[in-house]
DNA sequence: TCCAATTGTGCAATTAGTTGCATGTGCATA
DNA sequence: TATGCACATGCAACTAATTGCACAATTGGA
C-alpha cells in the first residue's frame, strides 16, 4: 500500500521508482515525526540488506531539493527529517530542558513578507528550528 | 593590544584566559566577518605551533554558550563563526547563486513577541541563515 | 609554599555526513 | 525484444566535528 504511495510520489517528482528509495521513503512515511538517517538504514535494511548508508544520503538530498522532505538540526547529534506536507509547521528546542515544541507557519508569515518587502528575497523556510528557553525553563540558571 | 582586549573577554566570561584560547578569540577579533574553525586553527598555529584542532572546538563551543560569538551554517561545507556584537544581524542566503546578504534583528522581533506571546518561549536567535532566492535569481529554474 | 581539586589540553579514536569512481539498473527508442 | 545512454548504487576514502582519557596547568586553601 505504501509501495505504490512512494512509487507515485518518486515519480511525481520526476524521480525514478528504485526499490532503494522506494524503501527510503516508506521508512520516512511510516515514521510518525522525525527520523534520522541511521534509523532510516536500519528500517531499508531489513528489507535490503545490501543498502549502503550514502545511497541513504543521496536519496534524502534529492528529497529534500524537491522539497518533499526537511531537513534540520534538532541540536540532537544528528540531522532529523520529516515528510513535508501542505501545512508546513516548525519548531522550538528548549536549551535548558531538551523540550521540542511545535508552532504553525503562519508566525513566520510576517518574517517572510517583511524580507520579500526590504530586500525582495523570497525565503523558502521548510522546517525551521528556533533555540531559546522555554515556559517552565526561564528564570533557572542551568542555560 | 588585541590581546589584553582577548583576556579581558575571556575574564569577564568567567573563562581563564589561557595563550590557546586568547589567539583563538584573537584571530575572531582580527577576521572581518564569519571565520571558519580551520581558518582559526591555521592562524593560531602561526604563534603557537602545537595547538590541537580539537582545542578549537572546544573553546569555540565555550564562547558560543557564553554568547560571546554565534555559530552558523551558512550552506558552505563548514560551519562559521563570528563575534557577536551588541547589534545584532543574520542572513539570506540564495539557494540559486550563494550570495549571502545580511539584515538586522529587528526583523526578527515580531518573530520573537509573537512566540513569547503564543507559548512563552524566549527565543534565543544569536545569528540566523534563512535559505531561499534572492531578487536576482527568482525565475531562474535553477533552484 | 605545598597540596588537592578543578579546569584545560593534546592525542587518538569515533561519529555523521560527503565525494570520486567503477559498476549496475531503469527506461526510452528502435 | 535488443541496445544505448543517462542515472543510480556500492564501495572506499575522505572531511568536519566530537569524545574519552591521561596528563598538564591553574587555583585556592592549609
Ligand atoms: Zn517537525
Ligand atoms: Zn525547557
Ligand atoms: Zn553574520
Ligand atoms: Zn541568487
Amino acid at each position: 500500500m505504501t509501495r505504490a504511495e512512494s512509487e507515485t510520489l518518486l515519480r511525481s517528482l520526476g524521480l525514478r521508482p528504485t526499490p532503494q528509495r522506494m524503501l527510503i521513503l516508506q521508512a520516512i512515511l511510516n515514521s510518525p515525526g522525525h527520523i534520522c538517517a541511521e534509523d532510516i538504514y536500519e528500517q531499508v535494511r531489513e528489507e535490503y540488506p545490501h543498502i549502503n548508508i550514502s545511497t541513504i544520503y543521496r536519496t534524502l538530498e534529492l528529497l529534500k531539493e524537491h522539497h518533499a522532505i526537511s531537513v534540520t538540526d534538532l541540536g540532537q547529534g544528528s540531522v532529523l527529517y520529516e515528510l513535508l506536507k501542505e501545512e508546513r509547521h516548525h519548531h522550538m528546542v528548549c536549551l535548558c530542558c531538551g523540550k521540542i515544541l511545535e508552532f504553525d507557519h503562519r508566525f513566520l508569515e510576517p518574517l517572510e513578507a517583511s524580507l520579500e518587502e526590504g530586500y525582495r528575497f523570497k525565503a523558502q523556510i521548510d522546517h525551521f528550528a528556533i533555540f531559546g528557553l522555554c515556559a517552565d525553563c526561564q528564570g533557572e540558571e542551568d542555560d
